[in-house]
DNA sequence: AGCTAATCGAGACGGTACGTCGAGTCTTCTC
DNA sequence: GAGAAGACTCGACGTACCGTCTCGATTAGCT
């Protein structure tokens, strides 16, 4: 099960000289069929013959390529995930600054992002209890969300801007859990929302005074 | 389907006197049933002639009190959520001793809870495409978790431990997102978990320095 | 289960003192019920819930009087039966004269009657597993027919129309099996057919020279 | 529904190059499975979940081959009855001797035989609604009854036994309705009776005098 | 008049079978 | 070999029906 780890979504191509080669074609028809099927129904109700049908593909054509549903979903998801953001945030030489062109560079989001939020969600949890599917997710979205972040904390730390000492971790996982949070609430995550986590709580976090000195008591 | 809104799990009475009542034993037999399926297997591979079965119960009656399986389910784990705790946090004098109350006050997690958080939220998966099942689980569950918390901020607020003016409403959102993050993540929520988000994230935020006197740039 | 050989459908009123007597009205009106039912759907289609919608009664009040499906239907055809013919053949004073008065006697088969044909071959098969009820239909429907015809052979006999040493016992049985055979393959029921009948088949048997004489070997 | 009128128990092929073809052995699995699941529990105690099994095949292929048990059940049926006999009567020269013939070429009946008759009864009811059932069993199962007696006639006919101007159609449906009454009675059908019908209703009719040229009156 | 007991309509109950549908595998033929 | 097509097993789904039981409300005879 090492295709969620893979950047491309098909798994081994064992023996590249004999037979048929697969058609490269198919892997992005079933992917972006799966999505759709997504989107339109979410997860439960999304059958694996509504993807073969949509792909116009024969359903030995997914299982060759994808073991699973779920697992086909993920990788549905991953790639609608990379295909939209850049991901990357300028360094505008202040931390306030670039979380204001983090903002800016954020997507408006439409109708079809809303739904995969919510099937995105639907796959965590679906996943909750298949742990590697779980890895998977969390490597591929969560890590992605993650990294992006701790870029911008660790150039604030370079500068200057946060005190060398603090502990971090928690600060991405902090605005990650507030949009999953969101996503459940089935509320939106827009720009307004986004700048009040960053306002009332990322930056007091940040530059306010380390509360650690003097910590609740330890039993 | 006002099922999920009611305190009580069972449905309307349509016309109180005319017929054989409903047992109401059984709302309770049923609800345990599927309860106890849902931990030994999990949401999908629990099924509706099991519950009955274990309930001593003919599919009928099941079906008489919940239109599907997922609805029965999220009335299971309200129930269940409902039942576990009193949830208040006693007044210790200061906001710091609040959260170590709640702390110690907090159950540990045993195996069940571990997989009824799982569980769950797989439920709330499945209810995002239904916007009342939504509602429902986010009015029963998560409003839940808010005021308690909520409670113990506006003690500190009326103690004069927290600025007045302070806009708090994303900090009860901001430890249960976490709480999320952790179950999606499948990591175990525990003490040491939580006294990190208070020590780190709340108590920064909340005894800080007002950020808001100097907000980024709005457009 | 004597509810087949009693003229009168209902069962025993067992203790006519106590006690709130039964509304005679709810017999016949769930008779009727289920033959309307029964000529609609068919037996296997036919609900004894619709029975009891029908005739706007509780399913109480009609297991109180049939302990089955099976057996209220059996009464409900005999019922029908019952009510729709005279059956006496009135002696004309000869042996033909007397089948050209039943043929006379014999009434138009509606569309109705059609139906309920068939819904009498249905119960007389669904009824070969249960000995019992197989027994009530034929002392009720099969013995009928039966003594009708010996009756009008008994006349011939005794006028001397037919040689008195015959066995005449399969005669009966004969026509009641052409007639079976007739609803079985859906087709009609009708005078022309029941003249052929006699003529081809009754009166050679009846008037010709006694075979026996020279049975066929026995072994 | 052109099922039944096939000899070939098994529905169209609809297109045969595309796909996997269906598996030949099944469709015989499936109504041996039938046939043993009818004569030991009867019609309505038959479930399909129990076809499937004993037949070991999921009941996915059992309803792709029929639309629903009674049509199935009847396809068994037609199979029990074609396997069973060659139904051919040897000419022996004279009309008493073929019926003799018949006689000891008649089987015994088993126990199997007198649940199947029960049963192939109860599914001529089940079919008296559905017109087309009713002449799939006719022709398949009434049909080859009539034509082996209907051969046998016209042997004796060609050889100047019995009058050739005699319309003797009524004679093999006579002696078929007369089986159809034992089955529906529960009594045997065996060779005492059958020689009793031989001799005392069939020879009579067929080298008796002709009794239509004086005919009873015609309005 | 009160008491007792069986009735009534209504509808919930346990159980069981129905016919459908989905996941993942297998088998045919075609390219 | 890969490809489309579609049959295969297994198992859950939600529905419907049977025959029973339980409500509150009648409706008699008996005290």
């Amino acid at each position: 099960m090492t295709a969620f780890t893979d950047t491309d979504p098909q798994h081994v191509d064992p023996s590249p000289g004999r037979g048929r080669p697969r058609d490269p074609n198919l892997d992005a028809a079933i992917l972006h069929a799966a999505l759709e099927g997504l989107i339109e129904h979410g997860y439960d109700r999304l059958s694996m013959d509504e993807i073969a049908v949509r792909a116009q593909v024969g359903k030995g054509a997914v299982y060759r390529r994808w073991p699973s549903k779920a697992e086909l979903v993920v990788d549905a998801i991953v790639m609608w995930r990379l295909a939209r953001s850049p991901v990357a945030v300028p360094d505008t030489g202040s931390l306030r600054g670039d979380f204001d062109a983090a903002l800016e560079a954020m997507p408006d989001m439409d109708e079809a992002d809303g739904a995969m939020f919510a099937v995105l969600l639907g796959l965590l949890t679906a996943a909750s209890r298949d742990s590697e599917l779980t890895a998977a997710l969390d490597a591929n979205l969560l890590e992605l969300a993650r990294s992006t972040i701790r870029d911008v904390l660790e150039r604030a730390v370079r500068r200057g801007e946060i005190e060398p000492g603090r502990d971090l971790s928690l600060v991405p996982d902090m605005m990650i859990g507030l949009n999953l949070l969101r996503i459940v609430a089935g509320q939106p995550i827009d720009r307004e929302f986004f700048r009040r986590v960053i306002d009332d709580l990322v930056l007091p976090v940040l530059l306010g005074p380390d509360q650690t000195t003097t910590p609740s008591k330890r039993e």
